[in-house]
DNA sequence: CGATAATTTGACCGGTTGGTAAAACCTTAC
DNA sequence: GTAAGGTTTTACCAACCGGTCAAATTATCG
């Protein structure tokens, strides 16, 4: 009898960890794409080169998959966040910030799409995680930059809208990307657009926060 | 007889006219939440206030009824990029232009995000705009913003990453809605955080351009 | 009024959806 | 080898999908 996903052995086996990982990375193409709704089971098993039933039989449901993928991507998203150090200094760690939620944009397209997909439409499925985990992070942090401009390190500013107009910016490469490289034409389609991002980022970011380098 | 869709009168009936606007107005809540391929007749239909068959009765297929929308919205997304005035300050024209970007995020969100689903989704239905009219619109733009930097009134920069900066930051209140109220908290869930983010966004670019008001 | 055209409805269609049941097929450990 | 459990497949289901059709209903206008 198959009491399917390691319900049983607790250790799972080395067939579980690969399908399940081939499923996920076939699912985060489809996600990412049409969002939950718009995906179908069908197309993820396809793209990961197996049957529905088989697919179902790693994941019970359409959103047991979307959730596992949800949660990864929560976690891992916000690490450049989470590295954030008040010991720095404002300009090391706003700069940095910023080029690493580029770096993310450029090397995870897929993964900052999904996010984007599920809060676009509501975020049914995080909204817990947002209002909770989220929310606290962002406080603790905007509370570290409120500092700074106290202290006249950088000039003053909401703390909240600064991480936001970081955190489109930035995320703008992956979301718009069509629309980017539409809008820059096939010269700019190679990686240099994000050399380019990450030069006028921080340059009015530095100056817009006066921070004199 | 009926040949459905004014392609016999030329003229439009009443009833036409406004059940068309019915339609549109329902589909747009439908549209904007879950995107093109996650919506369905049905859904829309019945926020509508009709049945499916009467619902198609007006607009062909799905399809039409998208079309319509993002024709629509297209053109008047765009306008306040159009209102661009090469003749005006750089002061003036950018203040002013992220403030109207700000309002149709405070006022049309759901245009907002039925525009960034489909963009989102790979653009499957606009990307000619995307290459054709739109580039050409930004190209246009852009050579104004790089005249000004030529001209020393505003700093030197990428003129086309400062207008993605511009969209990303502005949409940003009307696509990321649900995460920035639950990051801001209830407290700011009235209409209070557009003004706090006009202020933020305006003081950012002015200072980031060093445009000296 | 009556007639003609515009609108609305219910029944329906083939295909797709998320998901299940059970049997067949492999792997692994003894 | 063999038996137990892990994996895959085939066949299937009820609900839903986009869309059609013809008949019934309603609005318009002379």
């Amino acid at each position: 009898m198959a009491i399917p996903r390691a319900a049983k052995t607790q250790r799972r086996t080395r067939i579980q960890e690969e399908k399940e990982e081939l499923i996920l990375e076939a699912a985060l193409d489809v996600f990412s794409v049409n969002g939950f709704r718009g995906s179908t089971i069908d197309e993820i098993a396809e793209a990961a080169g197996m049957s529905k039933p088989n697919l179902l039989y790693y994941f019970r449901t359409k959103e047991a998959i979307h959730r596992h993928l949800i949660d990864r991507v929560l976690t891992t998203w916000l690490e450049p966040l989470r590295a954030f150090d008040a010991e720095g200094s404002p300009e090391s760690e706003i700069r940095s910030y910023i080029r690493r939620k580029l770096e993310m944009a450029r090397d995870f397209p897929r993964e900052s799409r999904l996010f984007a997909n599920e809060v676009l439409q509501g975020a049914p499925h995080i909204e817990d995680e947002l209002k909770g985990p989220l929310k606290q992070l962002v406080d603790e942090k905007a509370e570290v930059i409120r500092g700074w401009a106290r202290s006249g390190k950088i000039a003053k500013c909401d703390p909240y809208h600064l991480i936001f107009s970081i955190w489109s910016t930035t995320q703008h490469y992956a979301d718009f990307d069509v629309q980017v490289r539409a809008v820059l034409g096939q010269d700019m389609s190679g990686e240099g657009r994000f050399d380019d991002a990450a030069r006028f980022l921080e340059q009015i970011f530095m100056d817009g926060l006066k921070i004199r380098s």
